[in-house]
DNA sequence: TGTACATCAGTGAACGCGCGTTCACTGATGTAC
DNA sequence: TGTACATCAGTGAACGCGCGTTCACTGATGTAC
């Protein structure tokens, strides 16, 4: 740590994480486009007036959650899909992953599920750039597989595509079963592996006598 | 028509529609749990207090809302996995069934989108039903197919699953191209078709060495 | 190290506004005879 | 067919409340010399 921040410095990003941190909160139980800006402060303690020191709006809080909800995901993803060659290993391992991250940050994930297609312009358009980065980055890993030899770019992003899609459908799953017995979670576990796993055989089948 | 409503009844019932209608207009661009009773009566043109003659709050509309844009769906959907013994031609009817679908009712796909993850849990609950209850008809008809031989139930219902995420996901790409040139309404067309296709080949391999 | 001035995160009062909900009502429609 | 009463969808005034935003402010922190 050189170069230390002053406490002004110090001071305002705290007041900014306490603000981001209770809307996070109030978001487990309501919308963006109904949450409001009083709401958030009362929750920290400060006055309304200080909300306007840090984000113009609550849309623009939206966007600060959605870079902090999934802007730190994409080392993890890169490193899950690419690590092991054995397929049902990977499987395993991914499935494992997404439940350990809904396990951490359930709050963000159901942030994320519920403003993709929310009411929120400024912020459904942020998530779907990261979301469009995520399917590119699995693309450039799934590339690097020796099946992928003589797959068009544009394949593999559509098998990357449904990948990711299957990935959000089970991290939404998992967060069902937060507060169900451990026979759901288990359900969803083996559901989410076997979804996968049949992707994985229609990729590994696909243009077979075409090619 | 033998049994005609009352005039009073009659008038009633184009009340609640023109209501219905008003909430998913303004729904296009915000979600239910920040849409107002007052809003939605003001577009319709009637006094805020009319709104309670017909619902007990925005999320009993959202309910009804909810039944309006699925209720109607399940027989199409049955018709349209059953069809065809071709696998290719299935496919091409599905996708373009999507395509007219979310042309022709913009506003309920949207809403259905939105609300899935939304904020208003008793509406939340009544999509999820509605979409148990496709899976489980899209099953049914998978059930019939030759090629079904020897899969389970939880194996069929895994596939359904599969299907039913992969349909979602492109109405809602296809809602996004509404506005966007033709060129992009084929791109999603054809990707959807692809990603279809290789889970179809994927059915096609399952468990071909382990059974 | 000390002094004088600048910066700026957070304050607190005040504003106008639209909200959901209550209530007693009106008058067209429905029903019984 | 006509009359007398019941029903009930929609009205309009009124309420208390929390909202987002403005503004001049305070006082701790930062900076220049």
């Amino acid at each position: 740590m050189s170069h230390t921040l002053g406490i002004r410095q110090a001071q305002k990003q705290k007041t900014r994480q306490a603000l981001l941190d209770a809307a996070l909160r109030l978001l487990e139980e309501q919308s963006l486009s109904s949450l409001g800006l009083r709401e958030v402060t009362r929750a920290v303690g400060v006055a309304p007036t200080a909300f306007y020191r840090h984000f113009r709006s609550t849309a623009d809080l939206g966007v600060a959650l959605v870079e902090e909800a999934l802007g730190s995901l994409h080392p993890m993803i890169r490193t899950t899909v690419s690590a092991v060659d054995d397929h049902d290993e990977r499987i395993t391992r991914a499935v494992e992953l997404i439940a350990r991250h809904v396990d951490a940050y359930p709050a963000h994930v159901r942030f994320i599920a519920r403003e993709r297609h929310g009411g929120v312009q400024p912020v459904r358009e942020v998530i779907r750039e990261q979301l469009t980065r995520f399917t590119e980055e699995v693309r450039t890993e799934l590339a690097k597989d020796r099946e992928s030899a003589g797959w068009s770019d544009d394949d593999l992003l559509m098998l990357a595509g449904l990948y990711v899609d299957q990935m959000l459908s089970t991290a939404s799953l998992f967060l069902e079963t937060l507060d169900a017995p451990e026979e759901e979670r288990r359900r969803v576990e083996r559901l989410a592996t076997r979804q996968l796993r049949l992707i994985g055989i229609g990729r590994s089948h696909w243009r077979d006598g075409t090619t």
